[in-house]
DNA sequence: ATGATTTGTTAGTAATATCTAACTTTACCC
DNA sequence: GGGTAAAGTTAGATATTACTAACAAATCAT
């Protein structure tokens, strides 16, 4: 392992997450597409990428293409699974609408802790469960 | 009204939630107290007063006591009852310990629309409901 | 009332996260 | 293959949030 658990800002959080989705979505990762998805400039993108780089967490060459490392690909799986919990348990337990949801789902990932999140989890599951089974289901 | 809802950003959020909590406690708001509160240095607390003033949010002339302006009393109070409640809802529902709640909710408070904020406070009201009803209850 | 303590401010620095403008590379097309 | 377009970088600026060190003002205690 490269670092200790170094804790990242929202910024580096978001960026992570921003590349394993083109990683899955288009089989690359670009700073243009990463600026796009992000909703900054490209300069913003180059910049945080190259502290990605810094703390192990990307690889990429001068002009060449970005890459996720191990250890960063962790990192940014952590911080989708967050996100896709989150997303889930304001629109399907809250009834939130799907944008809301997803907007405030990318503010809360980067403030609850793996512990909150598990048990969010735990209750979400359980809750659609309970819901799911209309009135009478299995006894 | 000075000016329109300006977002403001975690810090000043934070620094006005502490000096409500501080007029409430003491009767007056001190810097020195403020820095406590917030575990930051006193001229950090100083800073965001003046910009807390600029924004017509607090009131404070050079060497004397700080106060809160009507609508910063207003704003921080919206502050204060999102945090008590996510506090609430990350203890009582969820089953996280004090601190992690305290902690988290400070976090989230900022994260949250106002709709959104609804929805938990109606869910965490039903749920103690459900809940405080032991086995049977009325019925 | 004066000297020491506490409180508050100023000044200067640093890190993060932004931006725009200008430049360099790379890629693509004919 | 050479020129344009797209992608990426560098440089320089700004705002926010934080710090420490040094100073000024207010309070307190004797």
């Amino acid at each position: 392992m490269p670092d200790s658990v170094h804790p990242l800002s929202n910024a580096l959080e978001d960026c992570l997450e921003a590349m394993l989705e083109l990683q899955d979505l288009c089989g690359t990762i670009r700073i243009t597409d990463i600026a796009a998805r992000l909703s900054i400039a490209k300069p913003t993108a180059t910049q945080a990428v190259a502290r990605l780089k810094e703390l192990g967490l990307a690889r990429q060459e001068t002009y060449g293409h970005v890459e996720l490392s191990a250890e960063g690909h962790e990192r940014a799986s952590s911080v989708r699974h967050r996100h896709r919990l989150l997303r889930i348990f304001l629109s399907e337990v809250l009834g939130a609408d799907a944008e809301t949801a997803d907007r405030e789902a990318c503010a809360m990932e980067h403030a609850l802790g793996s512990e909150t999140i598990a048990r969010i989890e735990a209750f979400t599951a359980g809750f659609t469960k309970r819901t799911s089974r209309q009135d009478r289901g299995p006894q």
